[in-house]
DNA sequence: CACGCCCGTGAGAGCGCTCTCACGAAATCC
DNA sequence: GGATTTCGTGAGAGCGCTCTCACGGGCGTG
């Protein structure tokens, strides 16, 4: 069976549109782009030979001269191939994909796992190919968004950026409040000795979830206490290794605030391996609201964060970005605390 | 101002770039493209000059003359927002896009939830816009596959197509071989009567982890008893509730197969609460391998698909489809049994 | 030495679209 | 009623690139 290859007919052109519409391309055009100025005589016969032709605009041949690509990016700079098995960065992507979609413009996966692999998309996006771009997971003080500002393309990032560039446009969930309010909880339910298994310190999660935490211990007039705060790096076993580490050091914890859902878990399991029980003789707290959190027995409460907003935010700032406003630069959104049995 | 024809915040051009390095354009296209017939000098030269300005080819003008868009859509036929929260298809975008972004290609991702998109998506690959497409989480008997390869657009599909069409290039897990090695497990562990809670019978991987089951019944000699085969949806909940029904009609199970992780962990806890132990009373496989399965209590023994490799070798697949060449048009990848705790 | 043959090169024609500009007709003004 | 301003329209010039084709010079052949 030879490939039945079809060079011969092409899509149909404007040229071909605007012919059986009796007009010139110029006002099928204008049609087509929704332009005024048009007739209703004109517009309706445009329509109808469009839909006749069942044309389809080419986005090269309009790109080669509005200058615009119709397209956004969505960058992933992450290494770890570990994340891309995280439920949240594909929730983000189809939130945001929604949105972008709904613009009438493409959304361009790529991802930068090496600087040399990020160097390449700056270059990539100096030659016009995107109109903006969401990155995420931007690690450090990685100058790529101000690399990518200065050459006019407008970025928006998910989290705050640790270099606190005022001039840089994120969305973050509030970490903060999340963490705050994980530790309130733990108060409320009694605890006396509240510890924390923050995350890593070198990242803005990291850092906000634990300032929450001291905020909340101050808030209720007590001392953050050295022995009770442990840097963990988010996963099962980190937890579990903190945990255990916090125990050994203070046995007399009755309540943890773990920073992600995942060291939440590892935490649980060290706790019942001292002889402890989960949430009787120490109750915990995660953060993330992973699906896995309703599966650990006792299930997990924890702070969920808002994906689906985050993702939608993302794009509708960047899109309000691309068509040249100027909206605020800073966003950060609510968090809520879930409340099932661990506490 | 008016006389100044090229602003300065425009990417170099082609043009620029031979002017520089003393060619033509021609010659210049020729060295960037890779083409034959170019002096060793004058390709030294160009590279030095493109190199010098940053030059990015502007891929809109190459795709208007070339007629291809060196560009392949990801499209997630899915309109189940539960399933964006897999870790299964994000990491098989990840996959893929490692492929396509080796090959230059870009890798635009689209969605269509609804029919109505579906349609759309079929116009705009009309338009020539996309390469080829990997369609992920084709429903039922959709003819969107064919009507892309009809429109000269090559498609590669997640799974098996319902439909049989063998026109149609497709990547599948080995669920027949999955099924029947799980069973096979419990069968060599002495269970005597083996259950299995099948995916959805209009599902190819619900078929065929249905047909693995009873391959391994007969080759140990045994019959396939109806009331030990239940059909679930493959969330947790629907294991729930299969399972309890399964040891209501037979309260002898003391195995059983559920063709996905969650209805796996449904049905863990159905038998928990009917008084009987995991594994001891009746023990348990799932098929997955997700990450949760390492969560569960006790841990659970499943079928790990190779996501990364199914991504891949779609995008292999799909990327020699857009060169012209004719590659197998079914492709089964082998699954690996991981044992746990809970057989 | 004459003949053809590559082989590297440049000129130039578009690809399908948008956008500026000019033009005639209709509408509005003084 | 003549002058001016709309308003809808079409002609045509590119956008930056690839690709065909023609050309000139170096080379092997007879």
């Amino acid at each position: 069976m030879a490939q039945d290859r079809r060079p011969a007919d092409r899509p149909p052109t404007l040229e071909v549109v605007a012919a059986r519409a009796g007009v010139s391309r110029a006002t099928a055009s204008r049609v087509l782009r929704g332009a005024a100025n048009v007739s209703e005589d004109a517009r309706q016969a445009v329509l109808e030979a469009a839909r006749e032709t069942a044309y389809a605009p080419n986005r090269a041949a309009r790109s080669l001269v509005t200058r615009r690509s119709d397209s956004i990016a969505f960058l992933v700079a992450e290494s770890e191939v570990r994340l891309f098995t995280e439920p949240y960065f594909f929730a983000l992507l189809h939130a945001a994909h929604a949105q972008i979609a709904a613009a009438g413009l493409q959304l361009i996966f790529v991802t930068a796992p090496t600087a040399a692999e990020a160097e390449h998309f700056e270059h990539y996006a100096a030659g016009g190919h995107v109109d903006g771009v969401l990155l995420l997971s931007l690690h450090g003080d990685d100058r790529l968004p101000q690399s990518l500002e200065r050459l006019g393309v407008p970025t928006v990032l998910n989290g705050r950026p640790l270099s606190g560039d005022p001039s840089l446009c994120y969305v973050d969930s509030d970490n903060v409040a999340g963490g705050r309010a994980a530790t309130e909880l733990l108060i409320q339910r009694g605890a006396k000795h509240v510890a924390t298994i923050a995350g890593p310190q070198d990242m803005c999660a990291g850092q906000d979830r634990l300032t929450g935490y001291r905020l909340a211990l101050q808030g209720f007039g007590r001392r953050v206490s050295r022995r009770l705060v442990a840097a963990g790096d988010f996963t099962v076993e980190g937890g579990h290794s903190t945990m255990r580490t916090l125990l050994a050091a203070a046995p007399d914890i009755d309540a943890v605030f773990a920073a992600s859902d995942l060291m939440a878990i590892g935490a649980m399991r060290a706790i019942e391996q001292s002889g402890r029980r989960v949430p009787d003789d120490v109750a915990v707290v995660g953060f993330d609201d992973l699906r896995e959190a309703e599966l650990t027995v006792p299930q997990l409460t924890t702070v969920r964060q808002p994906v689906a907003d985050l993702g939608r935010t993302m794009a509708q700032l960047l899109l309000q970005r691309v068509a040249g406003e100027d909206p605020p630069h800073a966003t950060v959104l609510p968090v809520e605390v879930v409340k099932r049995d661990s506490t």
